[in-house]
DNA sequence: TTATTTTCTGAACAGCGTTCGGATTATAAC
DNA sequence: GTTATAATCCGAACGCTGTTCAGAAAATAA
């Protein structure tokens, strides 16, 4: 996979301290101050060094993006998998409030700066539900939707399907998160969250109203 | 309120220009396209000139949002307030979709750029609460929900309470329009949003689980 | 050791938001 | 009507941005 001649090696080392600058400014300064002359500058660089390993400064933004979502992935998939399928779902979506929560810069730049299409393969022709069902982080919570629909615990509207189901809760979160985010209101939003899922998780237990 | 000397009604129907300016530059060019020497071509200024109406290019883009608030506020006013207090508020949903679907980069600037205190006097003391109860697009939303509750429709959960009800609509709302917006997939947003209100207003009707 | 490719830089370009001095214009005072 | 004052507007510039390019320096290959 990853070659392996010295120079390549070399190449991707200096990639990875790019991105790494990247990520680090965003942090420190947020998205005002990520600019291609500090990251250079992180690095011991000039400017015009980096475009040896990246064609623009929104392909850097990309990847920096792109190891966001495996790292979101990764605190996504931090939870129990022996919870009961309704417990799985909520400790989901807690830990997916409490990243968007922790990164907020990071958070914010990840799903408004390019369509999530950047996350893997670029590609414009395939369906939104194609790409997302690619995107490890919202399979994830999908999943966790799946269980429980198969255990029985969650009803499928009439006019719904599984996917649909998982979106409602990917919205609910990213425009929590989004809220709260803009707002900085970064504080609450762990508390919110959870009452928002639970009730929109009653609304797939109850088969029909009242 | 508004003065009336010739001078005065001058400078208010050049600042006027330059917003609108601003809004047909985002309209038909995006964000990106937004600059001040773009603005000032427009309306055949030196760029220089617009200083003397907006203290800088943030202050623009906050008064055309808060303008843009007021738009979609009207697009909430026309739901019929006759009609039941469900349908009332799925319909207010509705045209809350509607606009983000139609004005996508507008409906982004206005959620991304600014937090939201810029709609009202900014005042960074105030609560979340406070500055969403005196934003009349908000106000709309609420009201509705507020019909629901009084009218027994919807049950406050022990743990929430009326005001945390309708930032739940809103947020799944605004996820909703987010994604679809960042994934240029504005045209399933009424329909994805419709199901996705349907049922959250389920799990407020029913009492308990199952 | 020589030829070739990769890596990195300094200087520059066009564009950005913004500032400033001064010219032009409109209002106010006499 | 003339003068003083205030409101407009512009050209030029400053420092910033992303990016390009010719060429120097370094690493690899022959």
């Amino acid at each position: 996979m990853t070659t392996n001649t010295p120079r390549e090696q070399r190449h991707q080392r200096t990639r990875d301290a790019i991105l790494d600058a990247a990520r680090r400014i965003l942090h420190e300064e947020g998205v005002e101050g990520l600019s291609m002359r500090a990251i250079a500058q992180r690095i011991e660089y000039s400017p015009a060094g980096l475009y040896e390993y990246f064609d623009s400064k929104e392909a850097i933004i990309g990847a920096v993006c792109q190891q966001g979502f495996v790292r979101l992935d990764r605190q996504l998939g931090t939870v129990d998998p022996a919870l009961p399928a309704l417990e799985m779902l909520a400790a989901s979506c807690r830990n997916y409030l409490r990243f968007a929560a922790d990164n907020p810069d990071f958070y914010m730049l990840m799903f408004t700066n390019a369509p999530l299409t950047g996350i893997t393969a670029v590609s414009k022709t395939r369906s939104l539900e194609d790409i997302l069902l690619t995107n490890p982080s919202f399979l994830a919570l999908h999943r966790a939707v799946e269980r429980c629909v198969q255990e029985g615990i969650f009803h499928v509207p009439q006019d719904s399907r599984l996917f649909l189901m998982s979106m409602t809760f990917w919205e609910i979160l990213h425009g929590g998160a989004m809220l709260a985010i803009a707002n900085h209101m970064e504080r609450d939003l762990a508390q919110r969250g959870e009452t928002a899922v639970s009730v929109l998780a009653r609304g797939y237990q109850c088969k029909a109203g009242v």
